[in-house]
DNA sequence: ATGAAAGCGCTAACAG
DNA sequence: CTGTTAGCGCTTTCAT
């Protein structure tokens, strides 16, 4: 027990059955390799009789390329992140390549992940969480592994990044409510999280335009919970205020119970309610929650397109897109028809 | 350009600028090593200089183990598997180990999916999708890769399995409904998965087993908008249920949501509505559903310690373990106090 | 088209 | 404790 598995079929063993050599399975499985039909053959079936598959770990070693894409994400238990990852996932697998999966627990790990992941000679490195240190970006740079950041953006900017527009998706949040409303209020999300500050940003700046001072400000942590938690905390308030803008749909879900569960408000007859994302809860008829859509596919798609120009072709330079939210408007808010 | 990254500086660089063995700088990286504190320190400083980090790939080849583990679901999308996916991850990763994610996308390329896995040389398999082809189970079992079925289980027994007692989270929801409603159906999931049939059939069986012959059928696919799409269905009929059991939380608020916005029904008084995992969306007060809660942690342990155990002695041998669900009692049934 | 041989970067005996 | 050496399983020249 505990002994190594060495029981392995090596190409030795295939050559060995097959009655040619090592170097002729070697070519079987290399695609564009000169090989003669009857070698071929004969190298299948026996590969075939020993089950034999080559051992991509070796030919990573010779080859310098892993054909692997680490992917780095925190929080993606929520169903943004979650379709986010399967459409990378998706994407990756029909170019052919593979993921590995590093989970940020606490923003203290994160060079740690980082550093794991380059050590696994990744090919390409999605990150969709955190901002890189320095010392990481150093590294890639040496190692020339391509990055890109995704809804992050970075102070660097030798490093490619797609992220959503955030600050103009609050403003238009906020032009759709300024109209009918009177007290407004903003749920952000963490105080370190970019795509918070830019989003409710957008929107206090629009309606700091439109003359209006004294609006509300609570604080989440993107969940449903916090959500319910910070509209509590508002509708508490005998100036509660009629319109919510919150930067994430799950805490907007949430804003949306609290009022009609616990405050009795009717939605949007009492109270505006607006989220950001456009997850799939956003469309359940309980909800109809009006959001500013991020254009899911299109950013991932420009991520991974991105990702494989760098790794094909090392001469690239770093590109930043900055993709614009689509306002979705729905019945959670009073607005013209 | 595509020139191959060559500029990664290896353990040899290292030494060499320190003025060591090559040997010496891979037992710096060899927790059990013994190497003195002078020869240490001056590696270390090197390698700082450098950058270097020890390369994984390689060491794996020698090692025979490349602390990976592959991770083959699909349809993780839906908030219960994402949970799952989330748990898996960051226990590996406490153990020091990594995940290689694959995504199934049709039951079709199985087989590919988990051949490539093997190729990886990965450590161990979770899988939480598809029922193993014996060609599969056969490489398995040739490599000694160990592994572990998530909410499945195999023909072969020569598989470890952790799942949970669909049957008898079945019978637990009929046996809740059948005190105070007349009509019943049940909303299952796709005919060939296995989870779908054994919670539909422990349901349908009890209600049988009380004299009840004439409920009412239909099928969706694990998703919000099939289960209400099959509501639509059942609720449109005369003879419609007062009772309905979903094999899945997604399609239970689905039906929720048809009944209440669609029907006009009010839940419970008209409709009793109970669902099967206990995913975050069902204590939401817009639906506060009824459901059989998967054990979800309970269960990932045990698919995880039982994946170590093999791991690191491999004489161990194959081992199921079923789960029974608890009963979550919330205000979308009717049922005594 | 094919085989022999030289590594990829590392670990693990083996001497010293 | 340290350096030397022999591979891990594969790809890739280089001759043939």
């Amino acid at each position: 027990m505990k002994e190594k598995r060495n029981n392995r079929v090596s190409s030795f063993d295939v050559a060995r059955l097959a009655g040619v050599s090592q170097s002729a399975v070697s070519r079987c499985y290399t695609p564009g390799a000169s090989i003669s039909e009857k070698s071929r053959a004969k190298v299948l079936k026996a590969a075939k009789e020993l089950n034999y598959s080559p051992n991509i770990i070796a030919r990573s070693l010779v080859q310098k390329t892993t054909r692997i894409i680490g992917v780095v994400m925190n929080r993606y238990a929520s169903p943004f992140y979650s379709r986010v990852l399967g459409e990378f996932t998706r994407k990756i697998q029909e170019k052919g390549h593979n993921i590995l999966l590093m989970n940020i627990h606490n923003e203290q790990g994160v060079d740690d992940i980082l550093s794991t992941a380059l050590q696994y000679q990744v090919d390409g490195l999605v990150i969709t969480s955190a901002t890189l240190s320095s010392t990481v970006v150093e590294s890639c740079l040496q190692t020339q592994t391509p990055v890109v950041l995704f809804n992050r953006y970075s102070m660097h900017n030798e490093v490619s990044a797609v992220y959503c527009d955030g600050s103009d998706g609050g403003r238009k949040a906020a032009e759709l409510l300024l109209p009918r409303h009177r007290r407004f209020a903003c749920i952000k999300g963490e105080e370190g999280s970019s795509t918070s500050r830019d989003r409710s940003q957008g929107f206090i700046q629009a309606i700091e335009e439109n003359g209006i001072r004294d609006y509300l400000c609570e604080r989440g942590d993107f969940t449903y919970d916090s959500g319910y938690a910070a509209a509590e905390r508002l509708l508490d308030r005998k100036d509660r205020p009629d319109a919510i803008f919150c930067v994430s749909d799950l805490m907007a879900l949430g804003t949306m119970d609290a009022a009609r569960h616990k405050f009795n408000l009717k939605i949007p007859e009492d109270l505006s309610v607006i989220g950001f994302d456009d997850i799939d809860m956003a469309s359940w008829s309980s909800y109809d929650l009006t959001t500013l859509r991020q254009p899911l596919i299109t950013m991932v798609d420009a991520a991974i397109s991105q990702l494989f120009r760098s790794i094909e072709n090392l001469d690239e330079g770093t590109l930043v897109r900055k993709l614009k939210t689509d306002l979705i408007t729905r019945t959670s808010t009073r607005h013209s028809p």
